[in-house]
DNA sequence: ACGTGGCTTTGATGTGAATCAAAGCGTGTG
DNA sequence: CACACGCTTTGATTCACATCAAAGCCACGT
């Protein structure tokens, strides 16, 4: 008997990311106070709860492509995620490093303008938008939970495109590196768990000149290479100065 | 007797933007349709119309200024303003030209982000934020319309970023070309009534290079000038190649 | 008509980051 | 343990765009 091909790929690929049993469910969620949630009570977030599917994404597997129909919005509830766009020859942007509470998909186009790729392991609540629209409807306050946040989102959106626009390779990387979320404990420590090919996508610069640019930071103090993914801060102060472009 | 300082030049100088007269009200109002506006029924706009102060600029006034408290937020209805944000040693980095119909202002920050000025005269719609906040709860129609305005920006903000971090300047002038609003009638007309260095902020370039670029489109018979202001598409097949990465 | 000042264009030269190329380095695997 | 593969670092060279410099152009007021 020949092998149904086309039945059998799409039963063991229904769509990318494997749906989790878990299901503590959204009161135990560790973006409870930290994302669109955050605006409703505990009774309310019970519809939220309902909506929602919880998938789970191995590194490097696409969360959404661009151009495909834009039917889900997605909460991202744990790892790190990239977003980014191409030019047609191949040419990459990365606008953005998604963390736990981010919000994603969030879009009245037809169609996503953008593709998602987990970068760790990743977790998320994936909406389907209609849904999520009734939601809405009935609790304003979700409504302006995401509109507050998309507000933020402009913000940091403004701020890349000044670092893009307009600063040095130097600049960059240091702006980079203090985007990136810390742990309390350890503030002067900062994980990447990105390629250096990821970053430089995100900075618009190349990986050698991103290399370069941390080893000359190396060289001069400012930072120390526990590995090539943790960099340990030694001089804060000429982090910032570099960052906020006043280094030169 | 001694000059008053203070309180004389508070006098002269409420703030910049003068108030305007005419207030044929939001009804008449050019953006009606195609604006925040939208949102509302004619019987409903009439609370915005209240909350709303009319105001016009002069070229290169500012209309808000990065740092100051962010307690109002604008409607352009007429003209072309530029938003941008400056580095401590004067780089300056455009973020956004806005034109009839655009808002202004959302952000939930304490003090704005950016600037913005006037490129041509520009009149605006002023509101306090507290009572544009106020009208959201009793309108969520507004609020919602707000959201999907803000996620178009944030959309075209990602289109920016691809073009900052990873075009070419040629690609870069001709996307600018394209993203500019033209006349139905005069579809291959295209009016800069901002400066090349202005457009050279806007894109990461220098003005220079902006110069030179539009000096090789016409060399190229891509597009020829009319004045300095006014360029016309010749062969918008190659622009728009150029614009989307095509044309290397 | 005649300067004057601001914007734009063009030219000559310089440079920061890209590109091309080749080693290191670590981690997982047979 | 050795080998391979993917990522990172380092080095040599090139190039697109910046910088420095000087005309051109045009609208404006006198």
């Amino acid at each position: 008997m020949k092998t149904q091909l086309g039945s059998s790929n799409i039963h063991t690929l229904p769509e990318a990311g494997r749906k989790e049993r878990d299901g503590s469910g959204c009161k135990a969620c560790p973006v409870r106070e930290s994302s669109m949630c955050a605006a409703l009570s505990d009774t309310r977030l019970e519809v939220l709860d309902a909506a929602a599917s919880r998938l789970s994404f191995d590194p490097d597997e696409t969360i959404l492509f661009e151009s495909d129909p834009a039917d889900f919005a997605f909460n991202l509830t744990d790892g790190v995620a990239r977003v980014s766009k191409m030019l047609p020859d191949g040419r990459r942007q990365i606008t953005g490093f998604l963390h736990p509470g981010d919000f994603l998909g969030l879009s009245y186009q037809d169609c996503y303008a953008y593709s998602a790729e987990a970068v760790t392991p990743v977790k998320v609540c994936r909406f389907r938008k209609a849904e999520l629209n009734r939601i809405m409807r009935d609790h304003p306050d979700l409504e302006h939970q995401l509109l507050s946040m998309a507000s933020n989102e402009l913000a940091l959106a403004h701020d890349r495109m000044l670092l893009l626009g307009r600063k040095s390779a130097a600049e960059k990387v240091a702006s980079f590196l203090l985007s990136l979320p810390r742990k309390e404990e350890r503030i002067d420590e900062i994980d990447l768990p990105m390629t250096r090919g990821d970053i430089a996508d995100y900075l618009g610069l190349t990986l050698e000149t991103v290399s370069r640019t941390l080893s000359g930071f190396v060289r001069q103090q400012i930072v120390r290479n526990a590995t090539p993914r943790i960099i340990v801060v030694l001089d804060m102060a000429r982090l910032s100065a570099l960052a906020a472009g006043e280094g030169r």
